[in-house]
DNA sequence: GATGAATGAGTATTCATTCAT
DNA sequence: AATGAATGAATACTCATTCAT
């Protein structure tokens, strides 16, 4: 049921954005009525929150599956993969990760952000520490922000206006260059030892 | 007139969120009847996209005074300073700039980026030029598109949700370094012949 | 709930006429919320709409009992009797049916008045044909038309202007032998074989 | 002015219909500005009084000049030929006078009723009494009331929703045939003295 | 007289939410 | 738990009318 009504809710935002989302229309698209609707959710909003929460959990659980499966890969490529890796999640449904993360991410930051933003953020930490002899940031803390936010913003520039002219391929080398570009111009990159 | 009722919006629009913004606290808050507002603007989404033009022009306008008064000197400090111009522009109203930026941005993508969007690309591109015997990226479109997207959303998280103990200034200095590191990564730099 | 709704529509119609209805007084007159209103009816002249189908619904059944109630007599009789029953049902209730044919027949006129008015005109049709060796017009539709339009409008005149210092009783009997009148005057009246 | 004003206004009433008609858009059309139009009408629903009591005038005017140039023909003659005028000049603006008379009745019927509606009476009145030695109704005002109505009916009827299969000179021959035929059922019809 | 910017009461309609069944 | 009819506050927008210039 749960799961029946936020598919409905994701389709209903995808076809008609937030403004033209509404519970009775939810209900109805669920094959529910809109009691059952509140019998899961307090309230409107709390159904955006659980899609992006939802989102979170996927997109944690990708980072993560891709991190552990790349383990001993240089960071480069790690970045690499964790781009196509989102670049693949985003391209699948764009208008609905669009309307997440654009639109309404403002509804539920101040709820959810913590949790979810947070595991992100110390997953990229990780992998930096783990990465130290190749590039080691003077502030760890800020270098993850910056290829966070980085990543997160050309990819979705990416799916949503692509510059003119260039395929997803390039696009995508060119979000990854950006990131090692970043880390070689931040960081005094520690030589890793020839031996 | 005009401008009255501009300001009510912004005013109301930073402390209710577009949702909790109607036509007729605009009209009250700017100390004018609903049949002004509607005099000026055929409809609610009119104020929102008057607003976003307004402040299209002022960006442009300010990108490009950046540039001019900055001829002659490296990219990488041109770009350094477009970054603080930026960043100076949001830290002094960042709640309105979030809004019309990103929660907004799709009111009226359709109508108003077109111009002003392509105009900044333009401004990006031509700085590429001028810089070629510095970076020569092999295609400036591209660039000239992670550069703006990057730029864009670094900015915005610095405002809005900025890393854990780090002060602006070294925020500034990571976002010209994003850039910066991009260009090296991403051209073959053509080394300034010595002579 | 429905018929509820209907019956203030009816009364807020001929207290306040078209201009002055509007569906939240509707709602409040009926005891219902505006709501309510708007579950049945998908807008404000969809209200008036329904009226002016009971409406067509009662006259059209009115006039088909009457006519089949009097199968045998003579036309003139017949017809006398129609009058009479259309008279007696406007004079019950003549405002709002006055405003139901007058001022609102262009409201739905499109909709609704093809399958009504087209049944009326059949009844009135077959009732010439039936007595056809009394009368016999030489363009029966156009004396159906004739007929059906002369005694609409002096019944509404009867009810709403009527002449001064004549009883209904007089314009009753006026009103029938307008019709009569005009059968005369347009057949070619068929004696009615002495045989 | 005043001309210019109810000219625009009745363009107006006749492309968007009452609800469509507005000052400022009478205003507009009329070249002049709002507060013109209130300079010499009082309200809006002056305009619309200013058109009927118009309009009554001219249908006056027409109908005592057919009156008067008839003078000596027989009775019937001379219904055929205020038909015949009355309904070329609906032919001529069928939308506006269907308007003024069907629609908005109500508006000025109160007001304006009085002097038009009785100024017609007595004309059909007096032509009655003219031929009283071809029909000599027992109540003229009866009789004059009848036609008078059966008369506007069937004009409004040819104009704007004929019978099929029907051409107006049969139309307005079977108008005429009904006043007729209602008086020769009406009258005892005093044998015009063969001397 | 003419103007037209300003007014603001009025109104149709929506939709999140409740609650009796 | 599920239903869905009922609710009614909220809101965008209109337009007759005024009045300072």
């Amino acid at each position: 049921m749960v799961n029946n009504i936020l598919e409905a809710t994701a389709r209903i935002l995808v076809e008609r954005g937030y403004a033209g989302t509404n519970t009775n229309i939810v209900a109805e698209r669920a094959g529910v009525s809109v009691g059952s609707v509140y019998q899961y959710f307090p309230n409107k909003d709390a159904l955006i929150a659980a899609l992006h929460a939802q989102h979170g959990e996927e997109m944690h659980a990708m980072m993560r599956s891709v991190i552990l499966s790349t383990h001993g890969l240089p960071l480069a490529e790690r970045l690499a993969r964790l781009i196509h890796a989102q670049l693949a999640a985003h391209l699948a449904q764009p208008t609905l990760l669009r309307i997440l993360e654009l639109e309404l991410q403002h509804l539920d930051e101040p709820k959810m952000s913590p949790s979810h933003e947070r595991v992100v953020m110390e997953g990229m930490l990780s992998l930096l520490r783990e990465h130290q002899d190749e590039f080691k940031p003077p502030e760890p803390q800020l270098a993850a922000w910056v290829l966070l936010n980085t990543a997160k913003a050309l990819i979705h520039a990416a799916v949503i206006s692509p510059p003119a002219g260039q395929d997803i391929v390039q696009l995508e080398a060119a979000i990854t260059q950006s990131l090692i570009g970043y880390l070689q111009a931040a960081c005094i990159t520690p030589q890793p030892t020839a031996a």
